[in-house]
DNA sequence: TTGTAGGCGTTATCAG
DNA sequence: CTGATAACGCCTACAA
């Protein structure tokens, strides 16, 4: 491969007269650039952004964290991560933790390896080691999804509990009582733990018992909202709605429930969390709380420049609340209470 | 930040030695290897992958370049390609082309610069100049999707004209004689090409007229599925059937034709490309012929592997056909002739 | 405006 | 088994 230095003996230059061309092209005579412009043509240079990295230490690169990128929801914030970080001329690095706290220690300890100049993490465990070794390094990151248990700490995110809240609300105002939740495990997501403690709040609110039999915590796939419907309909009194942490597992649900004959919304209602594309599309349209997760991936990739340019900025604009809303579609319906057979 | 010259003075070794505990920990000794562990512990270093990849010139890193990640056939194949990379130590950097040539070319570039050892591409024109300077570099790459007009090129898809030729063929045995495409803009996509000569042939085969008015070419986006529904129903003699050349158009026409009230399958029957997770629980669930993405991302990294390996392996073993599969669901119907008013 | 030379953090070769 | 040292390709004072 050729070099900046073959590149420099063709035209007759020394080094530093291509760099300037490469980096400062008005620090050097028309002439001169001409010259250096077509000998790199004619050696068919290609410039090496690691060398540049290791020179200037800054690699021009920044790294994502996130449990799965099939899920849309993150598919969503990525791109709003990639279309700022590269309006700044910056690429990403994208990595998976499936929602595996080890991976998710290991993935960023690699990434930083890589010299990622700073991150956008979404993890499991905000109040984890992974988020304090990188404050410890100061280590420019900004949170997403997960709000930080420490207060220095950049985020952007919805309030997952007031999201919880208003999703368990509607289906009391629909007259449900016995109202379930398909969480995502509670140790692989905190978003999934708040959003409970959402939903705990509502029914609290409500006057409505708390039932733990209620409430089944699972992993992210399809199959697994399937699973837990059959668990959940086995109970000796079952919910008449159900509240599920993510539109995935809600999905999930649904499938189960079409399989098991029951009827939606008639017979069961379902609300989902994070209102995918997807779900105003599939049958019924599903009710779920919006989270706007391109613009999320989009300021928190703002903020995460603001850190790089190290002036300083209040905290305070480093954490953002963005509203959740409430996309009601027909997957919700009241609940008629059934003539009770004697 | 430490380096390993800073664990080298602390541990009171060389740097080769440092470097060998990192890299070859079996040739050197237990006791200077615990030696270093605990000195770079102490000054917290953390290894330079930069660095590494400046001296050895391989950079543990691969680029993707998809056109969207919103969109799940292509999320699904970076999981693919992410999972094998990831097996072998490497990771990715992501980037979106939109399906713009210009855009696709330039990012290209990029990625050489940040010295990527290889590239899974999907591009939009297998006989443009991108791939052409690919080859010229004997850069390593794998494209996938669509299929290069070089012989010697890698690549792994699937079959996209017997794809469009599948669809179409079930549309024409469920008696539909007027059958509409939709297609992304065969400037944007090669593959959505392929895709209408498929259906060319079917009609063909089957002694029906083309009618161009009944193909629109559209840009990616559910809503322009919509657009192009409106413009198909205006016609003086609309469709029955319509073939589109991924699932977020067909979606998007799904959406289309409820909102003027036509019913699918009974009034109107639909089939997509892609069979997107996703397709399967809308409403109704969706047609499509199926893509195995994941193992197509997975298999295309597998081989750009052995591409950078340097064996040389017969080119045969690097041109994949996967199989597309025709999943049946309820949005197509056979079309009855209604009866013609006198 | 242009050139010289040292440095960025690793690896790898070659001695010891 | 360990150490010294020259690359790797670029950037950036500092000089000229």
């Amino acid at each position: 491969m050729a070099t900046i230095f073959d590149v420099a003996r063709r035209a007759d230059v020394s080094v530093a007269t291509v760099s300037r061309v490469i980096n400062h092209p008005g620090k050097v005579t028309e002439k001169t650039r001409q010259k250096v412009n077509t000998a790199m043509e004619a050696c068919g240079y290609v410039y090496n952004a690691l060398a540049m990295g290791l020179s200037t230490k800054r690699s021009r690169t920044i790294g994502i964290v996130i449990p799965n990128i099939i899920n849309p929801i993150f598919s969503e914030s990525t791109r709003g991560i990639q279309d700022y970080a590269s309006e700044k001329g910056y690429h990403v690095i994208l990595v998976n933790t499936d929602y595996l706290y080890e991976k998710e220690k290991r993935l960023v300890n690699l990434l930083r390896e890589k010299q990622v100049e700073g991150l956008v993490l979404t993890t499991n465990k905000p109040g984890g080691e992974v988020v304090h070794g990188l404050i410890k390094d100061e280590f420019p990151f900004v949170l997403i999804y997960s709000h930080p248990k420490h207060p220095g700490v950049a985020f952007v995110g919805v309030d997952n509990i007031q999201g919880g809240f208003r999703a368990t609300e509607l289906l009391i105002s629909l007259k449900h009582r016995r109202i379930g939740m398909i969480a995502l495990d509670f140790s692989l997501s905190d978003r999934s733990y708040q959003r409970w403690l959402g939903y705990r709040r509502s029914l609290k609110k409500n006057g409505l018992p708390y039932d733990p039999g209620l409430v089944v915590q699972t992993e992210y796939a399809f199959e697994k909202g399937e699973k837990a419907v059959e668990l959940l309909m086995g109970l000796p009194h079952p919910p008449t709605a159900i509240f599920c942490s993510n539109d995935i597992l809600a999905l999930g649900a649904m499938k189960g429930f079409k399989e098991i004959g029951k009827r939606i919304p008639e017979e069961i209602s379902i609300v989902g969390f994070d209102d995918i594309a997807f779900s105003k599309f599939v049958a019924p349209p599903l009710t779920s709380i919006h989270q706007p997760a391109y613009e999320m991936g989009w300021k928190a990739t703002e903020i995460l420049f603001e850190l790089l340019s190290k002036i300083p900025v209040q905290a305070s604009r480093h954490r953002i609340l963005l509203d959740t809303e409430l996309a009601v579609r027909q997957s919700c319906a009241p609940f008629f209470k059934k003539k009770v057979k004697n």
